[in-house]
DNA sequence: TCATTTACCTGACTAAAGTCAGGTAATGGA
DNA sequence: TCCATTACCTGACTTTAGTCAGGTAAATGA
């Protein structure tokens, strides 16, 4: 990798440790312990589930366990027990936890005004953009892909929220039974491959492998939510599903898709797959693809 | 200010401590506490006065002298007295403790890596270019300006840089003797004003005001260290001198500069400085501009 | 020369943050 | 129905980070 590139990361590591660690300090402290003051953000309006809690900031069950207690004998904080699951606690800002929330937000906001307020109007407008692309691209670095289950959960939810949008986009909507299939079981090694894109452990996308034997391969619900388009995430599960199918002896990969669905037919011709004939019956497909001789990757 | 940019910096912060910080504390911690790593970091190969030690990490001094025996302990630094100043003491890392150092920046290498690795070739210049957007702009907000004792030793060093460029740039060189006063005293309250723009408490620039009575006023001595221009800081700099000179009842402000300082000339026609007729006898001066009817800022 | 300042140190604290080993109650699958 | 799992809690720790009040030696300025 690059080394100046590497430099680079490492001065704006240290630089905005530094700028905000310090101004994160002296603005959200006001007081309270750190601990305390991200529990409160992280509680929010809305309240949330112990476990999520936990699963959040990444804390000690039994740790935060006391800081729930702390914040609560300060009646900044109720927790009950969660209706749908007895075993999870739910917590809740009080109206005093609210107020003291907003107070936080209040700082967080002068602590941001604070940071911008020496600059120009035209330095500040190129901060911020520079801020939003290093938020972008970092969040699609923090993007992972695995292999999972099709029968999983989330597998299940992708899939579904995938038909969804398949039904909202395509003009006279969309019946999975009438498409060709997937089932599941189609898509477990050594039958295929089911890849999960996920954020913090929140999935975002999929994409599936189907292998026909002989050689032949086939894409399959490729999707990406809506909010995480354009970080890149398609092209890294096309990477993963193409290596796989290469170390499986695939030579040639095909796929099918829906005139409605521009930006998947762009990211298929700009990875070097050509239109072909049909080679199914699908009622949603209006273009086929298929891309010969893939290489197994370095 | 805009709210949306507060939004997206706060957006920003969030995003960079989780990601930054988990990265941070993985891989530098490496058994070892973050405090003690950081003034291994500070320490670095040349060795370092305790005293700037404590200054750059804002410790205070009974704790930041717990670390160093502790370091001493674990055999990674030495320390002994200054050569020129009894008092002080310098630290210096041993051959373990460079080896630790570089240890420590092999791990804050691979965490740089590790946040590149997963993007593509464009992304990754993308966000490489922001990073350092984002690394200057927020230098630039951290220089602070404020009025100084032109005949402090920070004044002093900054008058000297500034003649030692002038030097160098000036085909004939140049000669303080030679060119008209502006001695310490006539930069002071109420005579004058003498301004130093610091950088985390060191001088990065400077600039004067000289009120010459009848509503006049001369800039003087605007220098910016080389390696901190394109940051905004001349234009801060001469905004924060107009001001003191409005609020002094200055209507007519002039100056005068040498033909090679080209980047001072575009600062003051974009300022609205006119040129004029030569109102002195300088021999380093080959363009004289004025500004008239200055404005109290809100 | 002598008081003051500067640089550093030690000892005695405290608070925050985090870990670990056990517990209890609710849930869910065999 | 029962047993493993999950979610959460309590108590008993440790480590890290930091503060504060004093103290010593070197340097500095009147």
């Amino acid at each position: 990798m690059d080394s100046r590139h590497l430099q680079q990361v490492r001065r704006f590591n240290r630089a905005v440790t530094r700028r905000i660690g310090a101004l994160a300090d002296d603005y959200l402290g006001c007081g309270r312990p750190l601990g305390e003051a991200r529990l409160l953000f992280e509680i929010g309006r809305e309240g949330a589930d112990v476990r999520d809690l936990r699963a959040r900031l990444a804390l000690d069950s039994g740790y935060l366990s006391r800081l729930l207690r702390s914040l609560e004998r300060q009646g900044l904080v109720s927790s009950r027990r969660a209706a749908d699951d007895g075993r999870v606690r739910r917590a809740v800002l009080t109206a005093k936890g609210r107020s003291e929330l907003d107070a936080l937000e209040r700082r967080s906001q002068d602590a941001a005004a604070a940071l911008l307020a020496p600059l120009g109007e035209r330095q500040r407008e190129r901060l911020v953009a520079a801020m939003g692309e290093v938020e972008r691209l970092m969040r699609a670095a923090a993007v992972t892909i695995e292999p999972a289950d099709p029968d999983s959960a989330d597998a299940r939810a992708c899939i579904e929220t995938y038909f969804r949008e398949l039904d909202e986009r395509f003009e006279g909507g969309f019946d999975p039974a009438r498409g060709p299939s997937a089932e599941p079981e189609e898509l477990v090694p050594p039958a295929g491959l089911f890849l999960i894109a996920r954020l913090d452990g929140r999935p975002v996308g999929c994409g599936a492998l189907k292998l026909r034997g002989k050689g032949m391969g086939e894409i399959k619900r490729m999707w990406v939510e809506p909010a995480s388009r354009g970080l890149g995430i398609a092209q890294r599960l096309l990477d993963a599903l193409e290596r796989h199918a290469a170390e499986a002896g695939v030579n040639v990969l095909r796929l099918d898709t829906h005139r409605a669905l521009d930006e998947a037919r762009s990211l298929y011709v700009r990875n070097g797959y050509a239109e072909t004939a049909p080679y199914n019956a699908n009622p949603y497909a209006h273009h086929w693809f298929e891309k010969r001789g893939l290489r197994r990757r370095s």
